[in-house]
DNA sequence: AACTGTTTGTGACGCCCGTCACAGAACCAG
DNA sequence: CTGGTTCTGTGACGGGCGTCACAAACAGTT
């Protein structure tokens, strides 16, 4: 019931054979939450996939404050650049549940991509999608507000979210904290702006959750 | 003593007869100053080698806002996911300068990196070396504030400017609004910034060119 | 030189949001 | 239930910076 390789899209469309000369190179690791999978500056020695759990890459400033840069999911890769040696990693890696990941070190990883050309391409394809997530990030976090970026947050989660069990009921698997640091804003403004939506009638706040009142009135407020 | 085919970094280590029908592909085009060469969301149908001349590629904000996400210089590419169809840009891309560009239609592009696994390597690490410049980006736009941005900046740009004439004179080759663009600022922020710099002695301001007089002053700013 | 358009510097103003402080809510282990 | 820990909301405060406005410097043209 857990993920397998064939699952994520880096191994997208590889043979069995290929599959099972990857599998032999991984190790898994698990971690608790709040472990380091890596940090920011550490020489790039591996890679890893996310086999459950959730991860967060972020960048941290001299302050404290912390910008996420991506949460990756299951089946989702850390995955840098496998062409020169002595890279070191840009961000940190921190887990935000307890999680497990398949480790593939640097060496090994060079040489899959070497010899597959079909990773080669999957690699690029997962590089161009991080390459325009990045580029809406810089942009949101430059210009535009507090507000509308928690906006768009809420609408992402809503659409992202698979379990439709009621429409507008929106789990939320994150801190007032974490989502802080995702939107690149401190703690309590999250909070005072999550108020004002309440106050406006357009979400209603549970513990857990936030209940999408009026999906149209914040999609408005995003222009 | 122009550009050729060889020297760009896209195009590193082909044969001379691979570099022979990539430019059989090619169509050169020239801009003037301002033109665009191509607009966020349109449909991705080229890829261009910058061969003259500087090209901007940014964002921009309902308000009016720029965020400069990259300057691109000679050699360049502003390459994109060689693999899905219907991509769409996610930038606008301006020339900053009178410039000169090799077009490549994308089919061209998706063929050749499909059957030139040398090229989806080059591919894959300009990708991640713009990753890691857009990582960077995120954190200084969202977690520093603009004099750390600026000064970051001046420092970048005496580390890149090979034209070694005098060792601090800085040619300006950005007016004060495109700088501003690329700190995600106002101009008049930038302005204001930049007279507090002369005003404590660390720069002197003079038409096209700023002169560094104390580096290591600037670089202890920075912390 | 005179004219026009662009670039730059500077003052005034206001708001967004980060920081500090604290109290109430929720959660968990025993 | 109970105490401790983490999470959350809210008030007060101040600073950074975006916006508007205007004048001075500069560049290019006829």
């Amino acid at each position: 019931m857990s993920l397998t390789l064939k699952d994520t899209p880096l191994f997208q469309g590889l043979s069995e054979n290929e599959l099972e000369t990857v599998k032999a190179c991984l190790k898994e690791k698990t971690f608790a939450k709040g472990d380091l999978l890596f940090r920011e500056g550490e020489c790039c020695e591996r890679v890893f996939i996310v086999r459950s759990g959730r991860v967060k890459l972020y960048r941290i400033a001299s302050s404290g404050r912390e910008q996420t840069l991506e949460t990756l999911n299951p089946g989702d890769t850390c995955a840098c650049n496998p062409g020169s040696p002595n890279w070191s990693c840009s961000t940190t890696a921190e887990a935000l549940t307890p999680c497990a990941a398949w480790f593939l070190s640097r060496s090994d990883y060079v040489r899959m991509v070497q010899a597959n050309s079909k990773l080669s391409h999957t690699l690029n394809k997962l590089f161009a999608e991080r390459l325009r997530n990045f580029s809406t990030l810089i942009e949101e976090v430059s210009l535009k507000d507090v507000h509308k970026r928690l906006i768009k947050f809420l609408l992402d989660m809503l659409a992202q979210k698979c379990d439709s069990a009621k429409e507008e009921v929106l789990p939320i698997p994150f801190t007032r904290e974490e989502i802080a640091q995702r939107l690149g804003a401190a703690r309590e403004t999250v909070a005072r702006h999550l108020s004002e939506l309440k106050q406006a009638k357009l979400i209603d706040i549970k513990p857990k959750q936030i209940i999408i009142l009026n999906k149209t009135g914040l999609e408005k407020l995003l222009i």
